[in-house]
RNA sequence: GGAGAAGUGGCCGAGUGGUCGAAGGCACGCCCCUGCUAAGGGCGCAUCUGGGCAAAACCUGGAUCGAGGGUUCGAAUCCCUCCUUCUCCGCCA
């Protein structure tokens, strides 16, 4: 959520810097709803100040022993009208939240302007493609001969956008996972912390999936009427664990990784994907997210994106670093760092870790706060970013590591993980 | 699932209809005293938010005692619903 503040006293600023996101901010609306605000919300409290004095003044009179009855008629008469004025106050801040609880973050002055995806900045690349002396083949075809990728079971369970892992492909899948945990405990510094997969709307809330985004989400409804949701990403129930929390200042940062599924609906992305593991209804990821000091968000956002890149380098995968357009970014995302994988069978770089710094945006919808050198609370900035995303990782490393005869080399990181295979072998 | 108890500030804890946004303690901050390792004294110290006001200082309001409703001129206190925690019983990986 954006500060009300900021709205209030630079709108035109406002909806000029989400105007290069691609949003018209309907600032005529906001007006008109400021000053309905303004004089509803100030003739309210004049009436709830009346009472109040009136009502302390009955208090002292009967505490004395003395007759109250004509402070009492007075402030009788003042009911009818204080309760309209509240009412109407209410249903008006709850039209007020709903018009800025779908504003979408500002980006900082250093993301690129664009429209979409093709206004994104390379800023680095690592590694170089490997050149194939045969034709390289794309992770379906290699995880279907090795007998490991079972598309056809899984739509049987299922349904499309599923998969069914076995054997080699299984475990390297387990082993990528536990390897990106224990590095990321190990040598980055990160507390590892296992979570609920089901949350609750303010959860969602909190971080911004909701309550635009509702149809991404798979639901699970319960007797009592209410809901709980899938976690579409770990970063929802991890960043969450601050939400309403005042955290001492000397606990900064927190930085936490989590390894959990991810349950995604992917409505309105029929036919993109459809082929193998790229796009999953279900699919695993190692999230890291940090909650900082206001003033140190924007270098934790460097560190956190090199903390990803480093399992793409231990992995010897190469790898770009893009910086995402203000047209391509997320709702809730002050600035964003995509990692894009080689793939060779797709012939290009694809997403597999997505790093992003949501300065206070999340914060305040969640009332996340840290006590700081004042002694005052003051909202945290949150951060987070896949590192990385598992099922992506186990296709980009079929496809890198694939060799003539259809087996798969093991990268030499995972050696400990694998139980010294070397490589994933076509079944006899 | 059944029976009972409870949720108050950063923490502990008092407060069953009226000068209570809330005693007291701990922690924290500033100051004083003392020179000797530990204490004594004073002051301050919840959050969010409106208006005066464009901003700072300042002034003046409102809301908040797990959440949401209700009763009342007035609710931390009474009533209803929900949530959470604890104890006992049942069930269970």
């Amino acid at each position: 959520m954006l500060d009300i503040q900021l709205l209030r006293a630079d709108l035109a600023q406002v909806a000029d810097r989400l105007a290069t996101r691609g949003i018209a901010l309907d600032t005529a609306a906001f007006a008109a709803l400021e000053t309905e605000r303004k004089t509803l919300q100030t003739r309210t409290q004049d009436l709830q100040a009346k009472r109040n004095s009136l009502s302390k003044q009955i208090g002292m009179l009967k505490g004395k022993g003395e007759d109250a009855s004509a402070v009492m008629a007075e402030v009788a008469g003042l009911g009818g009208e204080l309760k309209a004025n509240e009412e109407a106050l209410a249903q008006l801040q709850e039209r007020y939240n709903a018009f800025v609880a779908v504003i979408p973050n500002l980006p900082h002055a250093s993301v690129p302007v664009g429209q979409d995806e093709h206004g994104n900045v390379e800023v680095l690349r690592w590694g170089t493609p490997r050149v194939f002396d045969f034709p390289a083949k794309d992770h379906v075809e290699i995880g279907e001969k090795l007998g490991g990728l079972d598309f056809e079971t899984a739509v049987k369970i299922s349904g499309a956008r599923f998969s069914v892992m076995k054997g080699g492909i299984a475990r390297l899948h387990r082993a990528l996972a536990q390897f990106m945990l224990d590095t990321h405990t190990a040598e980055h510094g990160y507390t590892e912390v296992y979570v609920p997969y089901l949350v609750n709307p303010d959860s969602m809330f909190g971080t911004g999936q909701l309550p635009k985004f509702e149809e991404d989400l798979f639901q699970v409804p319960r007797a009592d009427g209410t809901k709980l949701y899938l976690i579409p990403t770990a970063e929802v129930p991890v960043t969450n664990i601050v939400r309403n929390e005042i955290v001492d200042l000397a606990k900064l940062p927190l930085k936490f990784v989590c390894h959990t599924p991810c349950f995604r609906s992917e409505a309105g992305s029929y036919g993109r994907d459809t082929r193998g593991m790229i796009r999953q209804h279900q699919f695993d990821k190692v999230e890291l997210v940090q909650i900082v000091h206001p003033e140190k968000s924007w270098q934790a956002l460097e560190e956190l994106a090199g903390h990803a890149e480093a399992i793409l380098q231990k992995l010897e995968l190469p790898y770009r670093k893009v910086a995402l357009c203000t047209g391509d970014m997320g709702f809730s995302a002050a600035k964003t760092y995509d990692l894009e994988v080689w793939l060779p069978a797709q012939n290009t770089y694809r997403e597999i870790s997505s790093c992003s710094n949501f300065e206070a945006f999340q914060a305040r919808r969640m009332q996340a706060r840290f006590r700081n050198e004042k002694n005052k609370p003051e909202l945290v900035h949150t951060l987070n970013g896949s590192g990385l995303a598992v099922g992506r990782t186990l296709v980009a490393i079929l496809e890198n590591y694939q060799r003539a005869d259809g087996s798969v080399a093991i990268p030499k990181a995972l050696a400990g993980y694998m139980g010294g295979m070397e490589a994933l072998e076509l079944p006899r």
